[in-house]
Parts: structure tokens; sequence; C-alpha cells
RNA sequence: GGCGCUAUCGUCUAGGGGUUAGGACGUGAGAUUCUCAAUCUCAAAACCCGGGUUCGAUUCCCGGUAGCGCUACCA
């Protein structure tokens, strides 16, 4: 039997450092066994997924290195490798499921689920479904599929006893069927929920080894009695511990950069990415800490991998990096990757565009446009004194527009442009003034090239990083 | 709340019934270099708590505590 695994990432934002660091796992487990890896769109939320993500999470994946055997873009003999192109199947398996009695169509409105979730949670319950539609009739069933009255299909449960299920880094783990619920299978679209979709593609693509977050395993049980009912063999489960914020949460944007974006736009290399995150679970016994990829794939062994929820240390990320940087690059290769990250005409030329108005001759670039090529920026609290407004103003403007910037659906100037004036008339003041603490924020100088147009060169994660350390200065500042 | 997972320096980790508990990042001090960075040396810094088992537990077992996760027609 080949060893094959997957990534299966969900096209709902930027591409996270989770999805790299799971992928990691499952690519070197898959290379070191002689396997196949595998990537697979999860994008059955109708309403979240976009095109847009799913391109940026391919390109991140692929600046990486971590090349998968068999995707969307690439093709392969299990596809389509995106979920929603796979609706029929999914159907098709559901109605297997209810013809054997393992599913059954409920009729209850979200509304009646929202007041039995409420009702439960003061008496102590598990908020769940209470099962109201298994009493149905044929005859009652019937009668509501003729009035077209919507439903979904949700999976039976046992009512008692436990499952065992066993996880290859932590052994034996028992979770009681009370603690499951009737899971939803295929939702009222027709699309299918991750549960049914996830067990049926892991069959389907001949999934051999599931390794995947550590939030999965309290769904798990759902996943095994899925494979029962339709008698499939089960693959290998294998739950990775979390990335955390330095605060020990689980890693979030709003706590810390997590976009891969970010990271590449802040100039790490992904060969410093990718061994950083290889570090974040398990160690060399010889200590050694830079590995490469294919240092990685040959030494790795899953049960290696220690289990405690690893903070995302960024100080030694950077570490990491210089070590790379200077230990394998020669200055011409050092050269090209400066020039591949920004010096490049992609990058530059909507900066070209922004500044030649604003140049008398071609040395006034450099101060100019320092910020596009600079992480965060050495504001001082002083830097963002300002005659009209207050620092305690600046203080709280910033930190609406860091709450708003996850809001915002499309990263360009317009959509910025109108986020702000809306700020803006939120604190009742002249744009003019508004602006200028973002000015300082965001570019370092409350005179710079138009903010806007600037924010969306540099992207939501770097902008939100600067918005973010300036918050941090202003902290101590008194007005 | 219920259920589950986890627990070694501030952080990432090694180790494991008897060790001066090892390494790395970061921090501090020094050396070196025209500055800085890099590099080198040194230093401070950890086994969550309580019970068992044992001649001996940080290590094994149980309990507690804490952290995290899940508890959706999101994944």
């Amino acid at each position: 039997m080949t060893v094959r695994t997957r990534i299966a990432p969900s096209p709902t934002g930027d591409p996270h450092v989770g999805t790299a660091y799971v992928a990691l796992f499952n690519y070197c487990f898959a290379r070191k066994s002689g396997g196949q890896f595998i990537l697979r769109i999860e994008d059955t939320d109708m309403a979240r997924s976009n095109p847009q993500s799913q391109e940026a999470i391919l390109n991140s994946l692929r600046w990486l290195g971590l090349d998968w055997d068999e995707g969307p873009d690439v093709g392969g003999p299990h596809g389509p490798y995106q979920q929603s192109l796979r609706g029929e199947i999914y159907r098709q398996h559901v109605a297997r499921l209810l013809e054997e009695g393992h599913a059954f169509r409920c009729f209850c409105t979200s509304e009646r689920l929202a007041e039995l979730r409420k009702a439960q949670q003061p008496a102590g319950l598990r908020p769940g479904y209470d099962g109201r539609c298994l009493g149905l009739s044929q005859a009652e069933v019937e009668q509501l599929l003729r009035d077209n009255v919507p439903y979904v299909i949700r999976m039976k449960v046992p009512e008692q006893g436990v499952c065992e299920m066993t996880d290859l880094l932590r052994g034996r783990i028992e979770i009681g069927w009370d603690m499951v619920d009737m899971q939803v299978l295929l939702k009222q679209d027709g699309m299918p929920t991750y549960h049914l979709a996830n067990v049926v593609d892991d069959h389907l693509m001949g999934i051999t080894h599931v390794i995947r977050g550590e939030e999965w395993i309290n769904s798990t049980p759902k996943h095994l009695l899925l494979y029962d009912y339709f008698g499939w063999e089960k693959p290998v489960f294998c739950h990775l511990p979390l990335l955390r914020n330095p605060d020990k949460s689980k890693l979030s944007k709003r706590k810390n950069p997590t976009s891969l974006v970010y990271y590449q736009r802040m100039g790490f290399l992904p060969e410093a990415m990718l061994n950083y995150l290889g570090l974040m679970a398990w160690s060399m016994p010889e200590g050694e800490e830079k590995l490469s990829l294919a240092e990685m794939v040959e030494k790795f062994d899953l049960a290696h991998i220690s289990l405690g929820g690893p903070v995302f240390d960024i100080k030694k990320l950077s570490w990491l990096n210089g070590r790379w940087v200077r230990e394998d690059l020669s200055d011409e290769q050092y050269a090209e990757r400066v020039q591949k990250w920004a010096l490049n005409r992609e990058y530059l030329m909507p900066i070209a565009a922004l500044t030649k108005q604003r140049v008398s001759i071609l040395s006034d670039l450099g101060p100019l446009t320092a910020f596009f090529f600079s992480g965060e920026l050495p504001v001082k609290a002083a830097d963002f004194e300002d005659k009209k407004v207050p620092v305690e103003v600046s203080r709280k403007a910033f930190a609406r527009a860091l709450e708003e910037f996850d809001a915002l659906g499309c990263w360009d100037k317009q959509a910025i442009g109108a986020l702000f004036k809306q700020l803006c008339d939120e604190f009742q003041s002249k744009l003019r003034d508004f602006l200028r603490p973002f000015y300082v924020a965001i570019t370092g100088s409350p005179t710079s090239t138009p903010l806007f147009d600037s924010m969306e060169i540099l992207g939501r994660d770097l902008c939100r990083a600067r918005l973010r350390r300036a918050l941090e200065v202003l902290k101590g500042a008194n007005s």
C-alpha cells in the first residue's frame, strides 16, 4: 500500500501559516514513505469561499516548494480536486446513507434550532439536535417533500456507548457517543458539510493517513462512523498540535501576522519558513536546527512530533532566516532573491505610477519609498503628535481600523478608501486630519504617497502589522 | 457548562526511575572587527501542584490545576 496524504485548505481567506505547517508534515511523511501528497480544495462553504483566496493559497504553497502530486491545477486520477465540483458524488453517497437508514431528512428551521440551543444551554445540556425529524413517518416526509419544505440531511448517531479511536501520536482516545451530534451531512443548498465531504473524498482519493490539526479530534467519531456506514477501510489518524500566539491562544491574525503573503512580503525565505515550521514540532537528535526540505524529508519521523502547542516566535524565525541568507546564498543569489522579492517589475510599476509626480530627481525615490521596502517602521510616540488630532483619537481610530480590516472583502484602494471615509464619519472628523496619523503609522511620515494606493500595494497584513505597532507605541503615550 | 487534548528555562525543544536536566532563540556581560551586523566566550534562566508506586521520581500511575481546542446548514 502506498502512502497517500493530503492538505485540504478552505479558500476563505489569506493563505495561513497553519496550512503550511500541516502541509509540511503531510508532505514530509508522504515523500519519506515514497508515497503521494495531494492538494484538495475544500470550498463547500459557498458564502465564504472565493477563487482569489484559492489562487493565493496555491501560490503560497508553491512559493514554499511544497509541490503536490495531484491537485486542482495539476489534475490526477481522482479528480476533480475541488469539492464544489464534486456535488453529484456527495449526493449519491448521501442517497445511499438515506436508503440504508444511516441518515435522515431534517426539516427543522434554523430558528427552531437556535431556540433549541438556547433552551439546552442553561439546562446544562449539550447543545445539539434533538432528533425531532427522526420521528417523522414515511407519509409525513413525503408530504413535506411535496410541499417543497427545505431540508438538510443528518447522520444518525448511536445513543449510547463510546467511540474508541486511535491517534497515531496520542494513542487511544475515547469519546462518548452521547457527545456526538446528529451532524448535518448535506446542507440546504445541496452542498456537503466538511464531515461528509472529507470522508468521501479521503476514501475515493485513497488517502491512507489523515494528518490534520488537533481541532478535529472531537469530530473524528463522526468521521469514523461514516466510514463504518459506508463499509470503508479507515485511514490512520494523526492530529497535530495547533500553532499559538504568544499568549498561547490559537494563532490568529488578530494578534499575529498569520498570512504567508505577509512573510513573503517581509522578505522571509521560503527555505527558512519551512525550516522554522518544521522546528515547531520536532528536532534533530544532534541538535542541528538548519534543515532543508530534502533533509527534513529524509529525517522525518511522525513519532518525534511533540504535542505541546508551540508559540510561533518571529524572532527565532528571523534568526533562522538570517542563517539561510548568510550561509546558503552567494552574493549573486542574494541579489537575485532581493530582486525577486521586491525589486521586480510587478511590484515596482504601481510604485512608479505613484511617485513620478513627486520626484524632481530620481534620487528622491529612496527616502520617498523606503516604507515600501521595509517591514515594521521605527515610529515613535512623538511622531504621532498632531495639532489637530489628539493622540487619544488616533489611538481609537487605529483600533477601529484594525477591527474593520478583517471585514474588508477586497483589499484594493476603492474598498480601503470607502472604509476610511466611513470611519472618518464615525469620528466626525475631516478626512485630511483623520488620515494624517494613518500616514505616519503606515508610511512613517505625514507626507507621503497616497495612503489608499500605498496600502493596497503594501497588502493587508503589512498594514495590519504597522497599525498594530503604532497602537503599541501609543499605548504608553499620554495625550 | 460538557467533552477532549496538552503540560521541561520567557520562547522552541532534547532527555528520561539515580544526569551538574542538554541544545537553540531571546536577554545580560565580555572578546573581535573602522561602525554596525555577523562570529566567539561566559552568565542568568525550567521539569505545574498534591498524592501514590519505588531504596529513589522531573520521568510511571491517579487526582487537581492551568492552557488550548471542540461543542454550526464554518472548515
